[in-house]
DNA sequence: TATGAATGAGGATTCATTCAT
DNA sequence: TATGAATGAATCCTCATTCAT
């Protein structure tokens, strides 16, 4: 139903998708108005619902397409080759740093979608979601070093414990940022203090070195 | 102004009350129909804007009507006599999983509350969130007892791990309820896999015993 | 069924009227909100449709009561043993300056309803209006001087090229007034500058003395 | 935002004007209903706004568009070439009654705007109204024949006067036909009765001749 | 492909008025 | 007399979607 759309010039496209992700990103699915959009993006009312039927369309082409682009830079951009899990998560950080900085209107729509409140949208989102996303989320873990772990650890669960601290200490920068009302704050305190977090959990799981 | 609406009988008061509940919880701030919730709680379109002048008012009364009696029943029900910081958030966890069960509706709205997208609810919905429940947070490391920590272990930054994957754990939970559209599945399991996380941080940050 | 308002004490009645005169001043007939004049006079809603059953009611009361107390101040105060037409005018101007010092809300009022655009209410008026206004109108040039008058004058119409002068010169004073924002902008300026009209028209209309 | 309206089928768009000049006439800004509006246009709620944004715009391209229309039409029609001030009002009288003929509903409009109420609108209303009708009201006078007057005389303030006494006969005029409900009485009578005024203006400020 | 006029249900809010107490 | 809770029609305006061109 997108075929449509994607053997359109390039130009327009973006100027569409453009449009769309941050009227889509600053209200939210059901407060976005598909009037602004065509506004911004300057084409005909008519024209966005030739191209998606639907807003729920628009939406979830949206959603799909960004969660590919952004997934394949990742792992286009993510060494593979570091073993240990520590040092390739602090690749992970700075590589998602880096992208949020060369999309930043990508990652608030990434964000607001994540917190979805329209039952309508969030079902759709989900089965598309979880095929790529869980995959993906599995090789972040491939061919890690295991042998560096404590004897006898229980090596998913403290996985789990890892990333949840990462996530949640993500998270907090994240509130910390908007209060201040800086889009990106601090990038290299950020960092540091990531590492502090890391080198904690570390010499925890870790075997004596 | 909603000073008119506390001496009305119990009964009215609830069915506006779950009424407003459940339409916000579902829908969101500004998606949420006024015209529903009316509907729900079968009184009078006028009767609404009587009691709340306005939608906004309607939606930081019910938010801090509801903080205030979740907070009390937390701090009510919570056992701080106890000093050890497992065994406090244990009882906590359990804690949380009862007044779930209490009071369902009550905490999707609170949770549909802290993703609200809205600018216009936000703001307003800050200023007594973090005064109230900021210095709650606090109150629940309150005299933990510290010397069951390692040596030299930096407690601020390991508190934060701690809750951080606890609460990693949580979310993982209720999405697995959500998928399964259970209101809430399994509570024993899921409490001894939340125990076995636990055990995991006491070994690997207090003192051998 | 004003009469159950008269027998009201004092305090209340004034509270009442003058909440009413100015919610009815400032926005006009429809505009006006009972909500606002009910809170503003501290009484309950259902009193004020208790001494005046409805919205127009009390419209056309205060319009009638104020233009009675109006009329009475108006006749009292002025000087009708002045028998030249142009020093009972000008007293007239005096008189109707000191009375906008004395009340302003009401002449606010009486301005408003002079221009007031529903027809619900403007049919009711003017019943009442041409009744009380024009025989008073008749009285201001009772016993007047028309010896001085050239000879062969078309009196009554001179009389009204008189009055028609002095009431645009009146509403031009008023307009000024409005644009500085000033209620009532430096009367002796705009008093000299109606004794110049007033002379050309006595020159014009007057034997040569 | 209104040249979307300017280049719709011209009966629409009359019917949608008519509709709208009726209901601001009768009602006044603020009491005018735009539901009333689209239903006697017969055009969609959606449409109304589709055009003009919201109320207030609309009401303001009616006053511009209705003030240009009869400004033009003035203009083309008046005589400037006749240098008597009393035979070029006496013409533009005619004028006046001709063009109420024509447009009697858009002269209840003009005339329901200049007595507005509402505070939003006027403040809009007079900036281009001052501009274009202060300027064409200047117009009248260019090119006076001053020789005529007495010796002497204050002529700025004697056009005052004149212009002063042909409002207030105008406007008794239009008082006595709204009373007998025609919609304009007979024209010729009160033709005749402005004629007797004029010739006394005359009398009165013309050298002797 | 592309336009944008047209729809009408639905949005929050205000209002004069009623009536049980 | 006096209250104020309760009503529901009416207010302006926005929206996603359709369709003739």
């Amino acid at each position: 139903m997108s075929s449509k759309f994607l053997s359109l010039n390039q130009e327009k496209q973006e100027r569409i998708l453009n449009a769309a992700l941050k009227e889509f990103a600053q209200k939210g699915y059901e407060n976005a108005s598909t009037n602004e959009i065509v506004k911004s993006a300057e084409i005909s009312k008519g024209l966005l619902f030739h191209y998606f039927n639907n807003k729920k369309e628009l939406y979830l082409f949206l959603y799909n397409h960004f969660v590919e682009v952004l997934m394949e830079e990742f792992f286009n951009e993510l060494d593979f080759s570091e073993r240990d899990i520590f040092e390739r998560l602090k690749s992970l950080m700075i590589l998602k740093s880096k992208l949020m900085i060369r999309h930043p209107e990508v990652f608030d729509f990434m964000m607001s979608a994540s917190m979805e409140a329209s039952e309508e949208v969030k079902e759709a989102m989900n089965s598309t979601n979880t095929e790529l996303m869980e995959a993906s989320y599995g090789r972040l873990f491939e061919n890690i070093d295991l042998t560096k772990f404590q004897e006898g650890m229980d090596i998913q669960r403290t996985i789990n414990i890892i990333m949840w601290t990462l996530k949640g200490f993500s998270n907090q920068e994240q509130e910390k940022a908007k209060k201040l009302h800086k889009g990106l704050h601090d990038f290299n305190d950020a960092f540091k203090e990531a590492e502090v977090y890391i080198d904690m959990l570390r010499k925890s799981f870790y075997k004596n070195q």
